[in-house]
DNA sequence: ACGTTTGCTGCCAACGTTTGCAATCGCTTC
DNA sequence: GAAGCGATTGCAAACGTTGGCAGCAAACGT
């Protein structure tokens, strides 16, 4: 491995000032920088992350957590960070919390508290008031995305708001018997609750905000997946009981499930019943789903950020960021026939 | 920030015994050990990756170099490896390799050859010689995935095999007006050419087996999305031509889109034609998708254990390992009825 | 001519671990 | 009782980089 004293062997030079040059300070003359990025490549030298890192305490990489890394939601943050790390020259530690109990801890612990990054971004994780109190004590910058958690810096949207948003679209329809599939009964816990309870108070908000008083039973409790909105709606149909006019599924997976169901059925979408999600996933414009588009990748990009600038010194931004939605109207949403 | 250092003066010991109790080594007795992870965890410790790293030389990470998270197969292997990491107590740095040219160089110099990892496991990358060479300058051990890349180790499936038998199945159905949807052509470049040319020289191969001249024109060329391959399937319906009696989609996602399109446009799946696909994405089944299962995840798990095996100091595998494929009949294919 | 600044460079002490080697201690063995 | 041994522990030298400080010219002001 040739190092920063090899490169100043060969050039006649002290290590200090390859080092200064190397990092492009202003102190080093422009000449004696070209003479030591000249030897640096002609050497094959590269830093030592670990030896930079030691002295300046820095990694130059932020610690990126998440519950999972194949929804597309996690996928899209995870690009979206991504491109602000890589033009601020910082590399990606990515933890993986997924699961619980013990496996959690020490994953937690490993990877975050053995200082691989300069910062924490952390991605709709429920903090235990432990967990929370050891991040604080490894005085890291922490923003979390998707999930406000309390004590947290956050960047996200209104859940409430968008739940209430799919639902009005739907109301202002004439839609009065809707369904709602919710999600955050999925096995491997550890993401948080909050964004499926927020996404059905909003729809139980609206619904009430228009007279309409919610139905219990039309509350299909599941799992962010396409599978299990799809079962649910087969079992529903299949069931034999009456049909709701509207569908609002809490994310657009679960949406394709019940379109997927709905149209296997022989019913019509939105000929017989009109299906809404949220997020305008990838796939949307294939189902032409109608849905109250999220931007993940933005997420991402913002949460990014404010970690990049609290680290280059710049004043912390100590409060959150709420993102707006936008409704995206496609083919799967229609006036109420019956 | 406390140190060993400063463990060894609460408890009245040297440093050195410290660092060798806290990493379990036997030349130190139980009982010290226990003095010590207790006085550890009473201060708070927490290893510096960075100290521990200058000295040995080693990260206890590997890097994980991808051209993108957010496709299912990718997402998929990361998960893989990510499984095998954590069982390991290894860090993983991922690096996304996503887009071409001067950022991809620069990500490309930047994280690998900066020691993040003490492996390289890559995805789907066809590397330039270039990049090949600076890869085996760094001595790293290195593995790839998904794409077999010349002179390095690979785990994989045969992807020719692969479209072989998916067209076999489609063949002994009865089917001899097999229509072929290619991947491949995604602006965002840098992923390897490989898997789908492979897919199809396997469809050519099986056409020709079975006394089928290949048609050119029944290939569409397109990318590995489900909205591309939907439009594509919605051009050829509008076209007015002759469909084909099945369809062979390079992925799984394709095949939705072919699905959607043709129930779009009152088409049965699989009355009027089959469609099969490659992969078993997670939403296969509720499409009823028939398709050939490989298994990312375990891609990646088997990546990461050869790269993990090798670090720790076992014999290193030189040949590279064909994971096998299997066929998961549902739905979506039939006998020929036309 | 002589201080003073300015621009660049070198010296050296960190940074927090690990590790080879020597030292110590309590025993056993002859 | 001396020598020898094994089990523990301590000492000190790395590891490759950074950054404060000092040094040293050349340029400047008086």
């Amino acid at each position: 491995m040739v190092g920063i004293e090899d490169i100043a062997r060969d050039i006649g030079m002290s290590a200090s000032t390859v080092s200064r040059a190397l990092r492009d300070l202003p102190a080093v003359s422009e000449k004696t920088k070209e003479i030591v990025r000249a030897a640096a490549d002609r050497l094959g030298y590269v830093r030592s992350a670990a030896a930079s890192g030691l002295v300046t305490g820095r990694t130059m990489a932020i610690s990126l957590v998440v519950p999972s890394v194949s929804l597309w939601f996690y996928s899209q943050v995870i690009e979206g960070v991504d491109s602000q790390l890589r033009e601020a020259d910082y590399d990606m530690a990515l933890v993986n919390l997924g699961g619980v109990g013990v496996e959690r801890q020490r994953a937690f612990r490993r990877s975050l508290l053995r200082h691989r990054g300069d910062a924490v971004l952390a991605l709709c994780l429920d903090f235990s008031d432990e967990e929370r109190e050891e991040l604080r004590q490894t005085r890291l910058p922490v923003i979390v995305v998707g999930t406000p958690v309390s004590g947290l810096r956050f960047v996200g949207i209104d859940e409430v708001a968008a739940g209430a948003q799919a639902t009005q679209h739907l109301i202002d329809l004439g839609h009065r018997d809707i369904l709602h599939i919710t999600g955050g009964a999925e096995e491997r816990l550890g993401l948080s609750l909050r964004v499926p309870q927020g996404r059905r108070w909003g729809y139980e908000q609206a619904l009430k905000a228009a007279g309409i008083t919610p139905n219990p039973a039309r509350v299909v409790e599941g799992r962010f997946s396409m599978e299990y909105s799809r079962t649910a709606i087969d079992t529903l149909i299949e069931s034999g009981e009456t049909m709701p006019t509207a569908i609002f599924a809490a994310s657009d997976e679960m949406a394709f499930g019940a379109i997927l169901s709905l149209n296997h059925h022989g019913l019509d979408v939105p000929g017989d019943v009109s299906v809404i999600g949220i997020d305008d996933h990838e796939m949307s414009s294939s189902f032409y789903l109608t849905t109250l588009a999220q931007r993940p990748f933005d997420q991402g990009v913002h949460g990014a950020q404010i970690l990049l600038d609290e680290l280059c010194g710049k004043p912390a931004v100590r409060t959150s960021r709420v993102l707006p939605v936008h409704l995206v109207t496609r083919g799967s949403t229609a006036p109420v026939t019956r």
